[in-house]
DNA sequence: GATGAATGAGGCTTCATTCAT
DNA sequence: GATGAATGAAGCCTCATTCAT
């Protein structure tokens, strides 16, 4: 009358194709690197976070920064890529009414995708000065220059260093409402937020 | 002129009051840990920085975690507390003129806070998230609340958390100007980027 | 012309014949052992030299230890117990002319030995202490003393002792000659090097 | 009636001297290196031989590898230059039964230094094939060189190969004859063997 | 017979921390 | 008060070895 139980349970995971034990990997790593940092986080950790040795890691990476680069900067790399901001048509839009729908949509993506890449960026921000530094050179400024371009035309703004400073500022809104979110672990409800900042940068301080 | 005697070079340095010392100390790990993070920071780094040996660092804090406190928290928690709306008499302020005035120095205060605390807000704040997590809660978003208040009375905004997030904006705005400024080591305008932000806080993007 | 199918190229040398498969590996390690020593040499090496993972290694051998016995110690013993001294037939060599033929034969099977047994030698006889000294007593001893007693016979050596020293002595000049030209991949002709090692043993220094 | 021990046993040793520390460190290193060869070596067992902790060889050499070559390979060729031929002037021997004498203090300097040399020499040579080809080629064939041209003086050789080969001979009786005492933990007489291989190498083995 | 995935043990090295002097 | 020597604990990484497929 065995019972053919599943061993151990750990065993339940054992022998994955390496395509997935390769991302289980990455995502425990990811959840490790986020929550200790680059510097803060042990192979140690991330290996029992799915149950395997730490040998494995090296497996599939040849050195804890590999990992750190796959799991955080990466990533990190390519949802920045994706808001681009595309749709964003100010030029397009015919009237003032227009163009404040244009405004808010772009705010939503830039709010929706800070909210996805907020951990990412600070732990690839922050783990130290130096990466961090790279990181925001490389892979951020670049992207907040373009914002800037969208609202340089969608404005009309002569000065291109202040098209820059709205860039920033719009970054700025969004990470510090997701940062608050995240600190504070209050539910985060995009499109309240993304009313409130486009609000914000259309009319100001509304009374 | 004196031949100074022989020993060493670094024994110049020998046998400091015991206040001064300690403020040295002080110095040098936050140096450190802003360039590092709490788990980048080798008390090697540290020790070397002022050129004393690490033992020395112990006659003066129990551990690595009590220096962090004592060069990063701490100066942080005070630099934070210092511009607590004190001026920002927003209420007293009788025409919207003034009102701008007194906002305008508001942001003022905010950025140039922001200016010398964006260091130790980072490190302090990202070194991992369990820390992070109680700075903001306990120092920052104390000061945000309060900062809300100001704006709520000077604004007179009927909706409590609308002025807290009018608080977290201008903390945002602060914020990514400044960081922007750190990572890419462009020289930051005070008055420049106060009159963005008040301007922006007050009347949206200009056209 | 087939195309051969898809696979690797590696597969090329799937399934061989166990007796085949086996001896491939006994070589691989064979050299990867002489290049880096017992310790040094890693399972990985030995396995990818030939294609196969490591797992194939421990079908044909238990360890790593086992397969150092057959690819280094094994080989050894038997290539030393090959020229024992059957045609060094001293005591029926008639004339003196006729001893010294002997005599460069003997040598002259020494030498060619040498310089095959040699990489092995030193692999087996200097990767530790401790298994290089049994190696010696139990495996190269014995063999000097062998030669020692067809010295002594040749020669009529009354001393039992001398006749070890001399070989012993026949061992260290083959030995030292081989090692120079592995050390400095001068070529090695063994003709030449016979003659010397001859000359010197019968005559000495010549002059 | 207390005892007033020294505490424990380990900490009699405690707090040495830098220069003093440095030495055992070096000393041990060298007798676990000369038994288990570079990689057999473990930096616990070099530890442990002094009882101190690893990190306490880590305060004195950067890595393993230095270690190595402050116990091994520098001892080696200190001791190497050491004989070198400065007593043997052969050339100023006036008869041939000086030049015997001559020949014979020669001998017995070379076999005085293999005796040292010996353990040192298999461990640096032996540990791997690669460095071993670099201490051969940089440190003992340069003196094997230097050998030959005095014995070329000295026998007024008029081929410099033949030199050369009278050097690594040389070599090669003093190495083996060490290296049978080393196995076989037989005593080694210096005298003895000093005289055995200067008769063989003037006269060849001796009827 | 061979592999591919995985592991346990352990190696070298670093680091925060201690303590006698 | 400061140091210099030392350490315990732990970190990253490697390696021989196993085993289900």
């Amino acid at each position: 009358m065995a019972v053919r139980s599943g061993k151990s349970l750990k065993s339940i995971t054992r022998r994955l194709p390496p395509a997935e034990r390769k991302e289980q990997i990455v995502a425990a790593a990811r959840r490790v690197f986020i929550r200790m940092g680059l510097n803060g986080a042990r192979t140690r950790d991330i290996a029992d976070e799915i149950g395997v040795t730490e040998a494995t890691l090296y497996i599939y990476f040849k050195t804890k920064q590999e990992l750190f680069q796959a799991a955080i900067v990466e990533p990190l790399q390519a949802l920045i890529k994706l808001p681009s901001m595309k749709g964003v048509d100010f030029a397009r839009a015919p009237s003032a009414q227009e163009k404040r729908k244009v405004c808010r949509a772009a705010v939503r993506e830039i709010v929706t995708s800070m909210a996805d890449v907020y951990p990412l960026l600070i732990t690839a921000q922050f783990s130290d000065h130096e990466s961090g530094t790279a990181v925001y050179n490389s892979d951020i400024y670049p992207i907040l220059k373009e914002i800037g371009e969208a609202v340089n035309v969608g404005f009309s703004l002569a000065d291109r260093r202040y098209a820059e400073f709205v860039a920033i500022s719009t970054f700025g809104l969004s990470f510090s409402l997701v940062m608050h979110h995240h600190f504070t672990e209050a539910p985060l409800d995009i499109d309240e937020v993304t009313d409130k900042i486009a609000g914000l940068l259309l009319d100001g301080v509304s009374r």
